[in-house]
DNA sequence: CAGGATACCGGAAACGATTCCAATAATCCA
DNA sequence: TGGATTATTGGAATCGTTTCCGGTATCCTG
C-alpha cells in the first residue's frame, strides 16, 4: 500500500479511503490511486486489514465429517448464504473426535472468525462447553442441544415426528420386531429418534422393544455390528430402521451376509436420503429433510445474530417419510 | 498480551518469548508468565502473530465439490498429514464454477495461505490462471494439467490404464458398443479416460465408437440425459461405463426409466468407489483407486515446497479394476 | 580480582492496514 | 470581500504480535 501511495503521490491514508470507497474523496484521487495500484500490482493483506478492523469477514464451519452428504449438503446451504453476505467460511473436521472439536473451536476463535456454525460430535463433553464458554462471537448450533449453551441459536429438525411417522407406518404394517439401529447417545438427533420410537409404541399401547434398539457410532462398521447382534440373540427384527446414511449401509452390508433379502425377509428404513436410497432394489422408505434448506437458515440465524445484534433464536425443521418399496412389500397382516 | 505483562511485571517481549517458548528465559520468568496467563485469560492473537511472523499455518483446500464423497477422501487424507506438521487446512468449494475458483484463489492468496491444494473446475480458463501465477506460495494439482502452470507439483491417477482394463475386460466379454458417459472435457480425468478408451480399441485394431462417448457436466442430470439419449439413437450400446459417482446415479436413474436391468441388459462399469457402487443389485464393477492416499501425498508434496524448498514433483498413482456382477454375469460370446 | 563469556531481560521498531484529527483548499452567502 | 462552511487530504496513532539490539547481572577462569 505503502508503494501505492508513493507512486500516486498521495498519503497512506488517501489509498486506504479509496480502496475501500469511503466519501472524502475526489475522482481526481480516485482515479490516480486505481492507476497506481495497477501499476504496482497490488495486493491487499486481509490479515492486516482484519487485525485493525476486529472482524475477518469469516465464519467458521465445524462439523464431524464434512464427507458425509448430510452436513456437505448443509455446508453448502449455508455458503450460499454466508457468501451473499459478503462473508466466507471457512470448514473445519473434527472427524467425530470430542478433542478434535475442542482443538478447532479454540483455533477457529484464536483466529477470531466473526461467527460460528456448528455440530459437535458430543454434546456433553465439558472442554468443548468450555472453549465455547469462551468464545465472544454468535454461535449456531445444528441438530445439538448442548447444556450450558441455551443462549445459543440452533436450528434442529424434527427427528421424533419423522421417526413416528416411520414407526406408525411399519405398526400399520403389522410388524412390532422393529430394530432401532443408531449413532451416540450424547447427540440430539439419536436422543429424538429414541423418544419418536417409543413414543409410537407407546401410543398404541404397546411396550417399546428396548432389546432391539442398539445405539453405538455412527459408522458403518457400527451399523454392520449392531444388525449382525440382533439377528443372532433371541428375537430377530421384521423390520430395522438405520438412523443415518453410514449406518445404512452397514446395515445392508449385514444383511447381504446373513442372506436376508430386504422388502421380503425385513422391511428396512433408513435416515435422510442419498442415491444409494432411491437406487437400491427395492428402493429404501426414508425420513427426509431439508438439509440445503437447514444449512442457510444457520446462516440467517448467525447473521441476524452478527449484523443487528438480534436475539437468539431455535429452529424446527420438518421431516417427512417417504414410502418405498423396502417396506411397501412385505406386510405382516 | 499487554495485560499478562502487566500483571506478572515483565516486558512485552519476554511475554513473547515464554509463548513461542524461546531459550533466553528463565525458569522463573516461565513460572511467572504463565500464571499471568491463566489469571488474565489470555487468549492469542493469530492475526497479529501472522501479520508479524509472514506465515499463517494455514493451507487451502480448493475443489469443484467437497460433498462429492471422493474429494472429500481427497481432503481428509490431506487434512491428516498437514495437522501433523502443525498447518491447518481451510476448504472451499467452487462449486463446480470457473468465476468461483477465480474468486477462492484471489481470497486464499489475499489471506496469505502458506500454499494450495487444489483441483480447478476448469483447466482452460484464462483467469484462473492469472491468478496462480501471482501466487508466491506453492501449489499442488490434483489430477489437473494446467497449462502454463507447469512449475506446480501434482499428484494425479492413472486414469488411462484403469479405462484400459476395463475395456479390455467388456472387449473380452464380447462386447464392442460400449458407451462412455463422462463429463467436461476441460478435465484431465476426462481426457485421460477418453485416451485409454480408444486405447484399448485400437490396440485389437478395433475403432472406438466415437457415437458412443458422451461429455458433459459431471452430475448425475447430465448422467442421465446422456444415458437416455444413447438408448434413443441408432445402435444401443451393450455395456455402459459412468465415469463418476454422481454420472452413474445418473445413469441408473436412465436404466431404471427405461426399464433395463444392469447386468443382464446392460453390463455396467464405474469409476471411484462408493457405497452405492458395492451395494446395488447387482453390484457394479469399478475402477477404483485411492483417495485418501492421494490426498496424503498432495499435502506431502505441499510440505516438501513450503518448508526445504524442494523441487516441484508430479506423481502418479495407480487405479485398479475391481470386477463384480454388473459385468460378468453377462457374456457376449 | 579483572575481564570476557553467558544468561536473561526491556525497549522499540516493524508487519500492513484503518481511522481519527487537524490542516488546507475551495466554495458559499450575505 | 470576509468569515463560515464544506470538501479533501496528510499525519499519526493503533490493532497484537515478533524480533532485533543493547544493557545488566551473574558466572567462570586464571
Amino acid at each position: 500500500m505503502k508503494d501505492v501511495a508513493e507512486h500516486a503521490g498521495v498519503a497512506l491514508s488517501s489509498v486506504s479511503r479509496v480502496l475501500n470507497d469511503h466519501p472524502d474523496v475526489s475522482t481526481q484521487m480516485k482515479a490516480d490511486v486505481h492507476d497506481a495500484i495497477l501499476a504496482v500490482g497490488y495486493e491487499p493483506n486481509l490479515l492486516a486489514s482484519s487485525l485493525r478492523r476486529g472482524s475477518t469477514k469469516t465464519i467458521g464451519f465445524l462439523a464431524s465429517d464434512i464427507s458425509n452428504p448430510l452436513f456437505a449438503e448443509i455446508a453448502l446451504g449455508a455458503e450460499r448464504r454466508l457468501d451473499d453476505a459478503g462473508y466466507t467460511m471457512v470448514l473445519a473436521n473434527s472427524e467425530g473426535s470430542g478433542v478434535r472439536d475442542e482443538e478447532m473451536i479454540r483455533l477457529l476463535r484464536w483466529r477470531r472468525t466473526d461467527g460460528l456454525i456448528l455440530s459437535v460430535s458430543d454434546e456433553r463433553r465439558e472442554g468443548t462447553l468450555a472453549e465455547l464458554a469462551r468464545l465472544g462471537e454468535p454461535i449456531v448450533l445444528i441438530d445439538r442441544d448442548v447444556k450450558g449453551l441455551e443462549g445459543a441459536s440452533g436450528v434442529s429438525s424434527d427427528h421424533a415426528s419423522g421417526m413416528r411417522a416411520a414407526v406408525d407406518h411399519l405398526l400399520d404394517l403389522g410388524h412390532t420386531n422393529i430394530a432401532l439401529v443408531s449413532g451416540p447417545k450424547s447427540l440430539r438427533p439419536v436422543r429424538e429418534r429414541s423418544r419418536g420410537f417409543r413414543k409410537s409404541f407407546r401410543a398404541r399401547g404397546l411396550e417399546p422393544p428396548e432389546f432391539l434398539v442398539r445405539t453405538g457410532s455412527f459408522s458403518a462398521e457400527s451399523g454392520e455390528e449392531a444388525t449382525l447382534e440382533l439377528f443372532s440373540s433371541g428375537t430377530a427384527p421384521t423390520a430395522i430402521i438405520a438412523a443415518g446414511n453410514l449406518l445404512l449401509t452397514g446395515v445392508l452390508r449385514a444383511l447381504r451376509r446373513l442372506n436376508l433379502a430386504v422388502g421380503s425377509d425385513v422391511a428396512l428404513v433408513s435416515c435422510d436420503e442419498v442415491p444409494l436410497t432411491e437406487l437400491h432394489t427395492p428402493p429404501i422408505t426414508v425420513i427426509e429433510r431439508d438439509a440445503v434448506k437447514m444449512g442457510e437458515l444457520a446462516a440467517e440465524l448467525l447473521l441476524e445474530r452478527i449484523g443487528t445484534d438480534g436475539a437468539a433464536r431455535r429452529i424446527l425443521v420438518p421431516t417427512s417419510l417417504v414410502i418405498r418399496d423396502s417396506t411397501r412389500a412385505m406386510s405382516l397382516r
